[in-house]
DNA sequence: CTATAACTCTCAA
DNA sequence: CTAACGTTGAGAGTTATAG
């Protein structure tokens, strides 16, 4: 088994650059929603020792002196570019896991085991040229090791210019290489897992490989057990071609400015349960019970606190927009407390089942129409999201988040392209 | 008691 | 000028609850 792990340097930066090359070579950094976080650096910001997820409200000092340029996240456009570089690096495998807005695994079975550099080197080429996104290519045989090969194709690391094979290393290059590479920097080991680990005296990326399998799965669990099989190369994680559906959807948002009433709140969680009502029914599922959540700032301790959610069964599972909202609406009167400034609400969509075999209900007096969602996505989709949507939602929203330094819908708006004359 | 539901924690991008 | 800290999803492990 031979897999390939494909991942956009700077992504989201790298997109902004794409189409104001005047962000090349200088700190660039983009911000979550709300301008909240730093959730991409440019290559210079990283040597500035920035780390992701800072607020960025912490960084101005840093970046007034380094001249860091910071911008709104454009999803509309990180998207589009995604889907562009997915189906580039598509060709050039029939197996394709499309694992996050920035990276895939390829299966690279079937390929002679001297060529994968160069096929990589051709990939990473076609990809700058078609869309304009650097990456990296990690090749090895098991998903967590390339995960590692292209995580020393970014560092440079044992000569690599952007494609690692581990394939191409003996046994004692991988020994040195594993020894100097943080056993944080291994795919599935995080903050938590890395402190506990040094514990035991377990600090390198070697060190985790020849471990006891037995007192790592005793100690901490399967799943850690199962990345230390794929660091000898043992495979445990198969390429999954289809995307599964999801078993359970949300969204949820921190609001731009604090909220204090129930119809605020109320507009604030129609929107959103218009929004993962949607993603319910581009996967033909239904759902059988709705959750709500609210909560207050934890960040600021002048504030009195208050978090709660509430999971409401529904009678029925459905996928109609009106009947989640109502369910919702009132999970939120039973939350909601007066007094306290809201920075966040969120809905969630659980027990889903498949739209196309529904469960019978004995008790169900009718069942529901679905073409008025139909009708309702269409537009939406067509004309732009909210265009149609329930009078619930309201149309002031002083709580819509902020997106202050936003870059042009570029590649899906024609009246934000900019003129060239 | 067991089986399941509900909840918490961790991780990732 | 001020105040200001993301979103989405999975899965394991633990605790609560139902039968």
């Amino acid at each position: 088994m031979t897999f390939a792990l494909i991942d956009g340097n700077n992504f989201y930066v790298s997109c902004e650059r794409v189409f104001n090359p005047q962000l090349e070579g200088i700190p660039v950094v983009v911000l979550s929603n709300n301008d909240g976080c730093v959730v991409a650096r440019s290559g210079e910001v990283k040597a500035l020792g920035v780390k992701m997820g800072v607020p960025w409200f912490q960084l101005k000092d840093l970046a007034r002196k380094h001249g860091i340029l910071a911008l709104s996240s454009n999803y509309t456009l990180y998207a589009d570019m995604s889907n562009r570089m997915m189906s580039v690096l598509g060709t050039y495998s029939p197996q394709q896991e499309i694992y996050s807005i920035d990276e895939c695994f390829l299966g690279f079975d079937g390929l002679p085991a001297a060529d994968l550099v160069t096929h990589g080197q051709r990939m990473r080429q076609q990809v700058k040229q078609w869309v304009g996104i650097p990456v990296c290519v990690g090749i090895a045989a098991t998903k967590t090791l390339s995960k590692l090969a292209n995580h020393c194709a970014k560092k440079g690391l044992a000569g690599a210019d952007g494609v690692c094979d581990f394939g191409q290393m003996n046994a004692e290059e991988l020994d040195t290489l594993f020894g100097r590479i943080e056993v944080g920097e291994v795919w599935g080991v995080g903050r938590r897992l890395t402190e506990r680990l040094a514990a035991l005296g377990i600090t390198t990326a070697r060190d985790l490989r020849d471990a006891d399998a037995r007192t790592i799965r005793d100690n901490f669990s399967v799943v850690l057990e199962r990345t230390l099989l794929e660091l000898r190369g043992i495979s445990c994680m198969a390429l999954e071609d289809v995307a599964p559906k999801k078993q359970q959807i949300m969204c949820l948002r921190s609001f731009g400015a604090y909220v204090h009433s129930l119809p605020e709140l109320g507009e604030a969680v129609s929107g959103y349960m218009a929004r993962a009502a949607e993603k319910l029914r581009r996967q033909q599922s239904l759902a059988g019970a709705v959750q709500v959540f609210i909560r207050t700032n934890p960040f600021n301790p002048k504030h009195p606190q208050y978090q709660r959610g509430i999971t409401l069964p529904l009678p029925e599972s459905t996928s109609d927009t009106l009947r989640l909202t109502r369910a919702a609406l009132w999970g939120l009167k039973r939350l909601y407390k007066p007094g306290y400034a809201y920075q966040k609400a969120g809905v969630m969509l659980l027990n889903l089942s498949d739209a196309r075999t529904p469960q019978g209900n004995l008790f169900a007096g009718h069942r529901e129409n679905p073409a008025l969602m139909q009708v309702m996505d269409r537009i939406n989709q067509q004309w732009g999201r909210g265009t149609l949507k329930l009078a619930a939602e309201g149309v002031g929203q002083a709580w819509k988040m902020r997106r202050e330094r936003m870059s042009p819908a570029y590649t899906t708006n024609w009246k934000e392209l900019p003129r060239v004359n």
